[in-house]
DNA sequence: TTGGACCTACGAAAAGAATCGTATTAAACC
DNA sequence: GGTTTAATACGATTCTTTTCGTAGGTCCAA
Protein backbone atom coordinates (compact mmCIF):
# COMPACT_ATOMS: atom_id res chain seq x y z
CA UNK A 1 0.00 0.00 0.00
CA UNK A 2 1.14 3.67 -0.68
CA UNK A 3 1.82 5.43 2.61
CA UNK A 4 1.47 8.67 2.36
CA UNK A 5 4.49 10.48 2.37
CA UNK A 6 5.35 13.75 4.21
CA UNK A 7 5.12 17.11 2.71
CA UNK A 8 8.40 18.13 1.39
CA UNK A 9 9.62 21.56 2.78
CA UNK A 10 10.40 24.03 0.69
CA UNK A 11 14.15 23.09 -0.32
CA UNK A 12 13.45 19.82 -0.71
CA UNK A 13 11.18 20.49 -3.30
CA UNK A 14 13.56 22.81 -4.97
CA UNK A 15 15.68 19.12 -5.08
CA UNK A 16 12.72 16.94 -5.80
CA UNK A 17 11.96 19.01 -8.47
CA UNK A 18 15.85 18.60 -9.78
CA UNK A 19 15.44 15.08 -9.79
CA UNK A 20 12.23 14.97 -11.54
CA UNK A 21 13.68 16.73 -14.41
CA UNK A 22 17.26 14.88 -14.32
CA UNK A 23 16.43 11.23 -12.90
CA UNK A 24 18.97 9.55 -10.67
CA UNK A 25 21.27 11.71 -9.75
CA UNK A 26 24.48 11.98 -7.58
CA UNK A 27 24.92 14.90 -5.00
CA UNK A 28 27.11 16.45 -7.56
CA UNK A 29 24.89 16.58 -9.93
CA UNK A 30 22.22 18.00 -8.22
CA UNK A 31 24.70 20.41 -6.76
CA UNK A 32 25.71 21.08 -9.80
CA UNK A 33 22.30 22.58 -11.45
CA UNK A 34 20.93 24.16 -8.30
CA UNK A 35 21.07 27.59 -7.06
CA UNK A 36 24.91 28.59 -7.36
CA UNK A 37 26.44 29.39 -3.79
CA UNK A 38 24.45 26.53 -2.61
CA UNK A 39 27.23 24.40 -0.83
CA UNK A 40 27.50 20.81 -1.22
CA UNK A 41 27.11 19.33 2.47
CA UNK A 42 23.84 21.73 2.54
CA UNK A 43 22.59 19.35 -0.23
CA UNK A 44 23.87 16.39 1.08
CA UNK A 45 22.15 16.72 4.40
CA UNK A 46 18.77 17.52 2.36
CA UNK A 47 19.43 14.41 0.67
CA UNK A 48 19.86 12.23 3.87
CA UNK A 49 16.92 13.92 5.70
CA UNK A 50 14.54 13.00 2.45
CA UNK A 51 15.81 9.78 2.29
CA UNK A 52 14.87 9.46 5.85
CA UNK A 53 11.68 10.63 4.98
CA UNK A 54 11.21 8.29 2.84
CA UNK A 55 10.86 11.38 -0.17
CA UNK A 56 13.51 9.72 -2.14
CA UNK A 57 15.51 6.59 -2.48
CA UNK A 58 19.01 5.92 -2.51
CA UNK A 59 21.03 3.38 -4.35
CA UNK A 60 24.70 3.36 -1.91
CA UNK A 61 25.46 0.35 -4.22
CA UNK A 62 28.00 2.28 -5.61
CA UNK A 63 30.62 4.39 -3.36
CA UNK A 64 28.87 7.34 -4.94
CA UNK A 65 25.40 7.34 -3.58
CA UNK A 66 22.24 8.06 -6.40
CA UNK A 67 19.22 9.41 -5.35
CA UNK A 68 15.98 9.11 -7.31
CA UNK A 69 12.44 10.56 -6.26
CA UNK A 70 10.29 8.19 -4.67
CA UNK A 71 7.35 9.51 -6.12
CA UNK A 72 6.26 10.51 -9.53
CA UNK A 73 6.49 14.54 -9.85
CA UNK A 74 2.38 13.86 -10.90
CA UNK A 75 1.77 12.51 -7.07
CA UNK A 76 3.49 14.86 -4.98
CA UNK A 77 2.22 17.91 -7.12
CA UNK A 78 -1.39 16.33 -6.83
CA UNK A 79 -0.70 16.59 -3.05
CA UNK A 80 0.41 19.61 -2.89
CA UNK A 81 -2.30 20.90 -5.04
CA UNK A 82 -4.99 19.09 -2.63
CA UNK A 83 -2.67 20.56 0.54
CA UNK A 84 -3.92 24.40 -1.02
CA UNK A 85 -6.62 23.72 -1.72
CA UNK A 86 -7.69 22.62 1.53
CA UNK A 87 -5.99 25.25 3.46
CA UNK A 88 -6.81 28.20 1.22
CA UNK A 89 -9.16 27.63 -1.08
CA UNK A 90 -12.02 26.25 1.60
CA UNK A 91 -11.48 22.90 -0.50
CA UNK A 92 -13.13 24.23 -3.67
CA UNK A 93 -11.21 23.05 -6.52
CA UNK A 94 -13.22 25.15 -8.94
CA UNK A 95 -12.42 28.49 -7.34
CA UNK A 96 -9.14 26.86 -7.20
CA UNK A 97 -9.21 26.34 -11.50
CA UNK A 98 -10.92 30.13 -12.26
CA UNK A 99 -7.99 31.76 -10.45
CA UNK A 100 -5.43 29.91 -12.17
CA UNK A 101 -7.08 30.48 -15.20
CA UNK A 102 -8.23 33.54 -15.30
CA UNK A 103 -5.03 35.06 -14.70
CA UNK A 104 -2.99 33.19 -16.78
CA UNK A 105 -3.73 33.79 -20.52
CA UNK A 106 -4.25 31.03 -22.23
CA UNK A 107 -3.84 30.55 -25.61
CA UNK A 108 -6.10 29.56 -28.22
CA UNK A 109 -4.40 25.93 -28.14
CA UNK A 110 -4.31 25.61 -24.43
CA UNK A 111 -8.18 26.50 -24.47
CA UNK A 112 -8.99 24.04 -27.02
CA UNK A 113 -7.32 21.49 -24.60
CA UNK A 114 -8.94 22.53 -21.73
CA UNK A 115 -12.72 22.03 -23.77
CA UNK A 116 -11.35 18.81 -24.56
CA UNK A 117 -11.10 17.96 -20.97
CA UNK A 118 -14.28 19.48 -19.86
CA UNK A 119 -16.10 17.51 -22.60
CA UNK A 120 -14.14 14.36 -21.13
CA UNK A 121 -15.53 15.30 -17.59
CA UNK A 122 -19.37 15.44 -18.90
CA UNK A 123 -21.17 13.13 -16.80
CA UNK A 124 -23.01 11.41 -20.09
CA UNK A 125 -26.40 9.99 -19.23
CA UNK B 1 0.62 50.93 -5.29
CA UNK B 2 -0.44 47.67 -4.11
CA UNK B 3 3.05 46.36 -2.64
CA UNK B 4 3.57 42.70 -2.78
CA UNK B 5 3.12 40.77 1.02
CA UNK B 6 4.82 38.53 2.23
CA UNK B 7 3.58 34.65 1.47
CA UNK B 8 1.78 33.70 4.75
CA UNK B 9 3.00 31.03 6.63
CA UNK B 10 0.64 28.07 7.47
CA UNK B 11 -0.76 29.50 10.84
CA UNK B 12 -1.12 32.91 9.82
CA UNK B 13 -3.08 31.60 6.54
CA UNK B 14 -5.22 29.67 9.25
CA UNK B 15 -6.19 33.00 10.73
CA UNK B 16 -6.55 34.38 7.43
CA UNK B 17 -9.14 31.89 6.34
CA UNK B 18 -11.14 33.04 9.58
CA UNK B 19 -11.29 36.64 8.94
CA UNK B 20 -12.21 36.08 5.59
CA UNK B 21 -15.20 33.80 6.82
CA UNK B 22 -16.11 36.05 9.43
CA UNK B 23 -15.14 39.36 8.49
CA UNK B 24 -13.57 41.92 11.04
CA UNK B 25 -12.90 40.07 13.93
CA UNK B 26 -11.43 40.20 17.56
CA UNK B 27 -9.33 38.20 19.05
CA UNK B 28 -11.73 36.53 21.01
CA UNK B 29 -14.03 35.93 18.26
CA UNK B 30 -11.01 34.35 15.95
CA UNK B 31 -10.50 32.17 19.05
CA UNK B 32 -13.96 30.50 19.63
CA UNK B 33 -13.54 29.25 15.90
CA UNK B 34 -10.20 28.39 15.90
CA UNK B 35 -8.82 24.54 16.74
CA UNK B 36 -9.85 24.63 20.35
CA UNK B 37 -7.09 24.30 22.50
CA UNK B 38 -5.00 26.76 20.49
CA UNK B 39 -4.02 29.33 23.24
CA UNK B 40 -5.41 32.88 23.08
CA UNK B 41 -2.04 34.80 23.23
CA UNK B 42 -1.10 32.71 20.43
CA UNK B 43 -3.66 34.17 18.42
CA UNK B 44 -3.18 37.45 19.95
CA UNK B 45 1.17 37.01 18.74
CA UNK B 46 0.07 35.68 14.97
CA UNK B 47 -2.15 38.86 14.76
CA UNK B 48 0.52 40.99 16.09
CA UNK B 49 2.48 39.51 13.34
CA UNK B 50 0.37 39.59 10.99
CA UNK B 51 -0.11 43.60 11.43
CA UNK B 52 3.69 44.14 11.22
CA UNK B 53 3.63 41.71 8.27
CA UNK B 54 1.24 44.17 6.57
CA UNK B 55 -1.28 41.15 6.22
CA UNK B 56 -4.14 42.06 8.30
CA UNK B 57 -4.78 45.77 9.23
CA UNK B 58 -5.54 46.78 12.68
CA UNK B 59 -8.83 48.67 14.28
CA UNK B 60 -7.17 49.80 17.52
CA UNK B 61 -10.04 52.71 18.12
CA UNK B 62 -11.70 51.29 20.67
CA UNK B 63 -10.08 49.38 23.42
CA UNK B 64 -10.75 45.68 22.07
CA UNK B 65 -8.72 45.75 18.75
CA UNK B 66 -10.65 44.31 15.46
CA UNK B 67 -8.59 42.88 13.07
CA UNK B 68 -9.53 42.75 9.41
CA UNK B 69 -7.60 41.05 5.56
CA UNK B 70 -5.39 43.67 4.28
CA UNK B 71 -6.05 41.75 1.04
CA UNK B 72 -9.10 39.89 -0.31
CA UNK B 73 -9.01 36.25 -0.47
CA UNK B 74 -8.79 36.19 -4.21
CA UNK B 75 -5.58 38.36 -3.59
CA UNK B 76 -3.82 36.09 -1.75
CA UNK B 77 -5.28 32.72 -2.89
CA UNK B 78 -4.01 34.09 -6.33
CA UNK B 79 -0.83 34.67 -4.61
CA UNK B 80 -0.58 31.16 -3.19
CA UNK B 81 -1.41 30.11 -6.23
CA UNK B 82 1.15 31.36 -8.48
CA UNK B 83 4.33 30.65 -6.13
CA UNK B 84 2.89 26.95 -6.40
CA UNK B 85 2.55 26.86 -9.83
CA UNK B 86 6.72 27.68 -9.72
CA UNK B 87 7.49 26.07 -7.16
CA UNK B 88 6.14 22.81 -8.17
CA UNK B 89 4.64 22.75 -10.88
CA UNK B 90 7.09 24.23 -13.32
CA UNK B 91 5.28 27.63 -14.36
CA UNK B 92 2.62 25.19 -16.24
CA UNK B 93 -1.12 26.29 -15.39
CA UNK B 94 -2.05 24.08 -17.30
CA UNK B 95 -0.49 21.52 -15.97
CA UNK B 96 -2.51 22.05 -12.24
CA UNK B 97 -5.49 22.93 -14.02
CA UNK B 98 -5.57 19.68 -15.09
CA UNK B 99 -4.90 18.08 -11.77
CA UNK B 100 -7.61 20.10 -10.24
CA UNK B 101 -9.65 19.19 -12.52
CA UNK B 102 -9.20 15.46 -12.95
CA UNK B 103 -9.34 14.77 -9.70
CA UNK B 104 -12.23 16.63 -7.99
CA UNK B 105 -16.00 15.57 -9.68
CA UNK B 106 -17.17 18.29 -10.89
CA UNK B 107 -20.65 18.55 -10.76
CA UNK B 108 -22.88 20.01 -14.36
CA UNK B 109 -23.22 23.40 -12.62
CA UNK B 110 -19.69 23.64 -12.12
CA UNK B 111 -18.68 22.68 -15.61
CA UNK B 112 -21.45 24.90 -16.83
CA UNK B 113 -19.38 27.75 -15.19
CA UNK B 114 -16.09 26.45 -16.44
CA UNK B 115 -17.26 26.30 -19.61
CA UNK B 116 -18.60 30.21 -19.82
CA UNK B 117 -15.75 31.14 -18.25
CA UNK B 118 -13.56 29.17 -20.96
CA UNK B 119 -15.60 31.35 -23.71
CA UNK B 120 -15.26 34.04 -21.53
CA UNK B 121 -11.36 33.64 -22.05
CA UNK B 122 -11.71 33.28 -25.53
CA UNK B 123 -9.53 35.41 -28.01
CA UNK B 124 -11.98 37.64 -30.01
CA UNK B 125 -10.87 38.03 -33.59
C1' DT C 1 -12.70 51.68 45.61
C1' DT C 2 -11.27 47.35 45.16
C1' DG C 3 -11.45 42.79 43.12
C1' DG C 4 -12.12 40.17 39.19
C1' DA C 5 -12.55 39.66 34.33
C1' DC C 6 -10.58 40.74 30.15
C1' DC C 7 -7.49 43.04 27.21
C1' DT C 8 -2.66 44.05 24.96
C1' DA C 9 2.46 43.89 25.04
C1' DC C 10 6.53 41.48 25.35
C1' DG C 11 10.04 38.13 25.91
C1' DA C 12 11.47 33.74 25.62
C1' DA C 13 11.18 28.72 25.19
C1' DA C 14 10.36 24.88 21.96
C1' DA C 15 10.20 22.92 17.58
C1' DG C 16 11.32 22.79 12.73
C1' DA C 17 14.31 24.09 8.62
C1' DA C 18 18.39 25.36 6.39
C1' DT C 19 23.25 25.83 6.25
C1' DC C 20 27.76 24.63 6.92
C1' DG C 21 32.37 23.09 9.21
C1' DT C 22 34.85 19.27 10.43
C1' DA C 23 35.96 14.46 10.67
C1' DT C 24 36.40 10.24 8.46
C1' DT C 25 36.71 7.02 4.90
C1' DA C 26 37.47 5.32 0.20
C1' DA C 27 39.36 5.59 -4.28
C1' DA C 28 42.77 7.21 -7.59
C1' DC C 29 47.09 8.81 -8.84
C1' DC C 30 52.02 9.12 -8.90
C1' DG D 1 53.23 3.22 -0.19
C1' DG D 2 51.92 7.81 0.43
C1' DT D 3 49.54 11.87 -1.10
C1' DT D 4 45.83 14.05 -3.16
C1' DT D 5 40.99 14.10 -4.45
C1' DA D 6 36.26 13.24 -3.57
C1' DA D 7 32.69 11.17 -1.12
C1' DT D 8 29.56 10.44 3.24
C1' DA D 9 28.40 11.23 8.18
C1' DC D 10 27.47 14.07 11.92
C1' DG D 11 27.06 17.78 15.03
C1' DA D 12 26.60 22.72 15.67
C1' DT D 13 24.78 27.06 14.33
C1' DT D 14 21.55 30.10 12.69
C1' DC D 15 16.94 31.41 11.27
C1' DT D 16 12.09 31.02 11.21
C1' DT D 17 7.82 29.62 13.06
C1' DT D 18 4.89 28.38 16.79
C1' DT D 19 3.49 28.59 21.33
C1' DC D 20 2.81 30.40 25.74
C1' DG D 21 3.82 32.60 30.44
C1' DT D 22 3.84 36.76 32.70
C1' DA D 23 3.21 41.57 33.41
C1' DG D 24 0.58 45.61 33.23
C1' DG D 25 -3.47 48.27 31.99
C1' DT D 26 -8.66 49.16 31.75
C1' DC D 27 -13.32 48.52 32.80
C1' DC D 28 -17.15 47.31 35.60
C1' DA D 29 -19.81 45.60 39.33
C1' DA D 30 -20.37 44.70 44.18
Amino acid sequence: MAKTLPRPTESELAILRILWRSGPSTVRQVVDVSDPGTGYTTILKLLQIMTEKGLVERDDSQRTHVFAPAQPAANTQRQLLDDLLDRAFGGSAQTLVLQALSGSKPSRQELAELRQLLNSLEPRP
